[in-house]
DNA sequence: CTGAAAGCGCTTACAG
DNA sequence: CTGAAAGCGCTTACAG
């Protein structure tokens, strides 16, 4: 038999985990003194005090947050369910939501579903487990099923969405007042001839809001021209082939507000790619301001939703549910920006 | 006074929360037993485990993971400490990372660190004090003290960086031979004059292997002409920058292979908008393969390095690691694509 | 200011 | 196959 020199230290990668009690041993105190100086829950001797952080800064001990949580039955932790993190305006909330969450201490957990239903419910009976303290639906829109399956959590829960239910505490912009202006923009530019491509595939509360801001825009402004189009299906390839039906009708206007920027980058592309100069021939304006709109050429036209802040209120608007504050749900809308680019032409 | 109705609902929905007990005692067994059925641990009766079946049922009990976690020592929590999520590619690692994780009943911790230390610390400590039972960082490069501290918490930890240390656990492509076949599948297009342009501000370890790659390239192929320039600071501007100081020098090169994706788009929108035609004039390729390189106009050749699957690989890595096998350890290469585009002219 | 004790909601030897 | 008991690492009345 051969023996093997094992060092403390060896022993201490294996099985360590310094604990309260160890804490309090060493310092000579009871476990309470020692709860009482790493919460500052309770007043503490100087001396006392300085003994118990000694022995914490010598042993590295790290308070264990589970068990913590067991008892005071706070676990700090925010679900954030998304649909698609690779979407760049989810990067962006979720960034919202982690900087004033990590302000107050909460921590996110994230849970991504790629639009499954399966997939979201499961998630949702995980964070319940794990004893979340609230939650972030983010996605396009979300089964019905599915919203009532977070509403019986009883947990504090916002919406970023598209498809907004009654009841819903959902943060966004006025995105019927940001159509409504874009659709003036392109007048005032010198635009009478403007079409809309909806969305279809999508087809949301929010996308009957933006339909109802582009038609007012041509009302308010006598317009006589206006027509909508739908795309149906997979946005940028949908949007593509919508495009090269849109040629067939080119003389018909001189500019095209889209749904989305996904929907505006299809058309634009196909556009070009068909020997129709955007914008000398036809002026295109997005929605939504992704990262893309900003590589395409011409620059994309677009409106801007403040993303970061719309995490960032949604969080806050979290907290104070998580608090017990019953007046802050309901819905939230922040100013949007008219992102000015090369996609549209000035015609007067 | 006045007094108002409360249904046992409403009582539900304040201070719920049903309990092993609760079940126990309705079900007239002992929590031992409704232990067993839930986690299927130990053979338990027919009659019995319906009877518990029954009553989870109708009270809708879901057991406390915060508890569990205390007396398992398991959190099946995974730390992902990332630098910025808004990159395409963190989101592409962190999906496979998580659809991996979910395999195996891992979760996220999601760490935004925006590259700063001081976070990345915070993020550190909170992930130990969580219990996490490993970590990834994400990011091009990480601070010694970072990489130091992340080794001290003594869980199996997984690198997706540019910047390899030994003893670390590294997932990624083989940079060297990715840029010795980017640079030849220049040559092989005819090209005879090419220059190199590396990331000064991020050097990294990596930088060094795709500079050799580079050389190796051009020595093996006999070619006389060989240049290295180097972008200093913040990526797209200075990139924008040193394309205007290149524009001076036309005449000496037909192609440029870049570090990354966003340098050559940089170049290239210098270039274009100093009327300069790619790949007329000049062909590029960048490095990355990141969403914006399809939407830029000539769309950009460039390496594609498989990040889904890198974060895949690196969970199921860690997965190992986690259940003791230290064989895992160690770098780990996976095959990178060449993403032939637009930007590249054949010359012969 | 300090400590002993109870308890958070579970799992898991141990004994039967 | 089943249950009583101990214990995971903490916090928090309670008593002094």
């Amino acid at each position: 038999m051969t023996s093997v020199a094992v060092t403390k230290d060896e022993i201490s990668k294996e099985e360590n985990m310094i604990t309260i009690k160890d804490v309090a041993r060493l310092a000579d105190v009871s476990i309470s003194t020692v709860s009482r100086v790493i919460n500052d829950s309770k007043p503490v001797s100087p001396e006392v005090r300085r003994k118990v952080l000694k022995v914490i800064e010598e042993t590295g001990y790290k308070p264990n947050d589970v068990a913590r949580s067991l008892v005071t039955r706070r676990s700090y932790l925010i679900g954030v369910i998304v649909n698609n993190l690779a979407q760049s305006y989810v990067a962006d909330i979720v960034r919202g939501i982690e900087e004033i969450g990590k302000m107050y201490g909460y921590d996110i957990l994230l849970c991504s579903s790629y639009s499954s239903k399966e997939t979201q419910e499961k998630y949702l009976q995980l964070l319940d487990r794990k004893q979340a303290e609230g939650l972030f639906l983010v996605g396009n829109k979300f089964d019905e099923k599915i919203i009532e399956q977070a509403t019986e959590l009883n947990k504090p829960c916002v919406y970023f969405t598209r498809d907004v239910h009654e009841n819903m505490n959902h943060i966004s912009i006025d995105c019927n007042s940001a159509i409504y202006e874009m659709t003036k923009y392109l007048i005032q530019e010198g635009h009478k001839e403007i079409i809309y491509v909806s969305d279809f595939e999508n087809r949301s509360t929010v996308e009957d809001e933006k339909i109802s801001g582009y038609l007012k825009a041509i009302e308010d402004n006598e317009l006589e021209f206006s027509k909508i189009y739908v795309v149906g299906g997979n946005k940028h390839n949908k949007a593509y082939e919508l495009g090269e039906t849109l040629i067939k009708n080119k003389g018909e206007f001189t500019a095209v507000v889209c749904s989305s920027d996904e929907i505006a980058i299809g058309i634009m592309d196909s556009f070009i790619d068909n020997g129709v100069k955007v914008p000398e021939e036809v002026s295109i304006a997005g929605f939504g301001n992704i990262r893309e709109g900003k590589f395409v050429r011409p620059e994309l036209t677009t409106i801007g939703e403040p993303y970061y802040d719309v995490g960032a209120v949604g969080m806050r608007m979290l907290i104070k549910m998580i608090k017990g504050d019953k007046t802050q749900q309901g819905l939230m809308e922040l100013p949007f920006t008219l992102e000015k680019r090369k996609s549209v032409k000035t015609l007067v």
